[in-house]
DNA sequence: CCTAAGGTCTCTAGTAGCTATAGCTTCAAG
DNA sequence: CTTGAAGCTATAGCTACTAGAGACCTTAGG
């Protein structure tokens, strides 16, 4: 049995990470010591490895939801997890895209830039008027994982 | 005079957004109508455009709140504009190192499952167990902009 | 001049995914 | 037995907005 501290530790991830996802339902409330601390075995310690390798890939916490209550069912059909998955990518290839965009205005801007006054430099320029940009950047949009 | 509606139309901002970076400082407050509603003129659709390019930049609102009073000193150097370009520009490309880890962990999941049940999924299976990854994909951090 | 529609006002709360703080209790080592 | 680390709950904060409630203003048509 572990303490929160050991289970954070074995599955990288933070402490209050691990009470946060308890509080919304990601992990099962696990027993307690007598004391009322926190005690787990190696099915939360799975769970949450599971849940961290995801969200290092990127899947928001509501895909892992559907994830996880899917490997709780390994008879069905994998077809919701593909799905899932894939759209994790689409997401992914999406942000690669824009990015992609953005770097390459950024580079252009930080080149351009001599070195002189604010009033010539073109970085402060650039942003002022789009019109001098090579693409239509739309919003680079994201998301997050710790 | 611009109504925060027109302005918003014309900067390509929504109103709630306006007003949330006035209340935060990006904007100062603008005059009002007899009646209490917001009037702009072209220096706040000038700042406002500025704002929303650099955002579509990717540049966190801090640093546009640093490139903004920048640019009101045109006579000074523009090596700390230079400076935050640089670290957008070095963040960009972080991400999109961290991005394309993951699409290239991503593909190898999709690509390898065979449509059976969840117990053969290779998507399940490897959320499950990172060891089965080719990189040390770290986690994706980022950040939005609309 | 009146009315109706649509724009604007303030304020509050919600989003994602945590992180941090305060003030307390419990546990393990010495 | 004491002390310091680790745990507990609860609340607030982070980024950059977005959504909603309920009231007020403005303007075009009749």
């Amino acid at each position: 049995m572990l303490t929160i501290g050991k289970l954070g530790e074995a599955a990288g991830v933070k402490v209050p990470t691990i009470r946060y996802y308890e509080q919304i339902g990601l992990l099962p409330e696990p027993d307690r010591s007598a004391g009322n601390q926190r005690l787990y075995g190696q099915s939360a310690l799975d769970r949450l490895a599971f849940i961290r390798h995801a969200r290092e890939l990127g899947f928001p916490l509501d895909a892992i939801r559907d994830l996880l209550s899917l490997s709780d069912r390994p008879d069905q059909s994998c077809a919701a997890a593909d799905v899932i998955a894939r759209a994790q990518l689409a997401e992914v290839e999406s942000r690669l895209a824009r990015l992609t965009a953005l770097k390459g205005e950024l580079e252009r801007m930080v080149v351009q830039c001599a070195g002189g006054r604010i009033a010539d430099c073109r970085v402060i320029e650039v942003l002022g008027d789009h019109s001098l940009c090579a693409t239509d950047h739309q919003h680079p949009e994201s998301e997050a994982a710790s």
